[in-house]
DNA sequence: TTCCAGGGGTAGA
DNA sequence: TCTACCCATGGA
């Protein structure tokens, strides 16, 4: 018997489009049937991996799981796809600063600017550090061995696994890493995180409901090794902080082509350029239309 | 072979 | 605050 939950969606909800705005969806453990509407992964429910399938139905989101669930477990289910569609986030505020802007408006429309996000902090965290200094083939490549070495499987299946946990992170040791899992130099500051996590240092899931202010969080999340300016915005972002721009490659390729002419911009430039959106810069420049 | 990709850490100025 | 350098990995 597999449970199934109903959830309602924020009006003009599109899965498809929150699913896909930007490229998380990519990542082990989520995979997305385009042709069916389904994003799917493993949630952890007291322990045990559930698979689940989530598709829409009009104005309904319907949560598949894979077998009968506990009320309590179905609850917490419920919570986890809020979460990582970010149902629950207002965006008002956002929508109504896109419409002086056609283009922007009709950029953020299919995804409502819901950016899709990992279940714990601790996924979200190690698979930012994945897209740093290498190409998104590589961040896929690197985020599926990590799940095929250290997932647990879900249950009553072999092939589908869920991210590893902190624990198994810590438990699988330099060795692992560096024959199987191959993360590069970022081998060492993940496992020390994941180390940190186990072993009782660090509390990342707090950070998902603090109320810290975003330069406090800022300064929290630098702190994690590996975890840098670009890192932190990332992060910002993923936590429902929009205030900071991730000032990498791409956005500096984007505004340098899309305002300066093509030519070389500073830091100074690149932040001056969204400054004006205040707490909503970061999806400022997501959505910003590409030329 | 060499370069470099959605950076981070560090040292030195 | 800025620059230079190194850091594993793997594709071009």
């Amino acid at each position: 018997m597999a449970a199934s939950i109903t959830l309602a969606p924020p009006p003009g909800f599109n899965l498809i489009g929150a699913s896909t705005a930007h490229g998380w969806y990519q990542l082990a453990p989520w995979t997305l049937d385009r042709e069916r509407g389904t994003l799917s992964r493993p949630f952890e429910l007291d322990d045990k991996l559930v698979s689940v399938h989530i598709h829409q139905e009009g104005e309904r989101l319907i949560i598949a799981a894979d077998r009968d669930l506990p009320a309590h477990q179905a609850s917490e289910l419920a919570g986890h796809v809020r979460w990582c569609l970010r149902l629950d986030e207002d965006l008002s505020e956002f929508h109504a600063l896109c419409e002086v802007d056609p283009a922007l408006r009709a950029a953020v429309t299919p995804s409502g600017g819901r950016l899709l996000r990992s279940p714990t902090l601790w996924e979200d965290v190690v698979k930012t550090i994945l897209t740093t200094n290498t190409t998104w083939a590589q961040t896929k490549a690197m985020a599926a061995r990590l799940v095929a070495a250290l997932g647990t499987a879900a249950q009553g299946e072999s092939e589908r696994r869920g991210f590893p946990s902190p624990q198994a992170a810590a438990e699988a040791g330099e060795a692992r890493f560096a024959t199987e899992i191959r993360l590069g130099y970022r081998n060492a500051p993940v496992l020390r995180i994941a180390r940190d996590i186990a072993e009782g240092r660090l509390d990342l899931e707090s950070l998902r409901c603090s109320e810290l202010p975003p330069p406090a969080l800022h300064t929290r999340l630098v702190a994690l090794p590996g975890v840098g300016p670009y890192s932190a915005a990332t992060l910002l972002m993923l936590l429902g902080r929009y205030d900071e721009l991730a000032v990498d490659t791409e956005l500096r390729a984007h505004v340098s082509r899309k305002y300066f002419s093509g030519e070389r911009v500073t830091e100074k430039q690149m932040r001056g350029v969204y400054d004006h959106w205040g707490r909503w810069r970061y999806l400022a420049y997501w959505f910003d239309p590409r030329e």
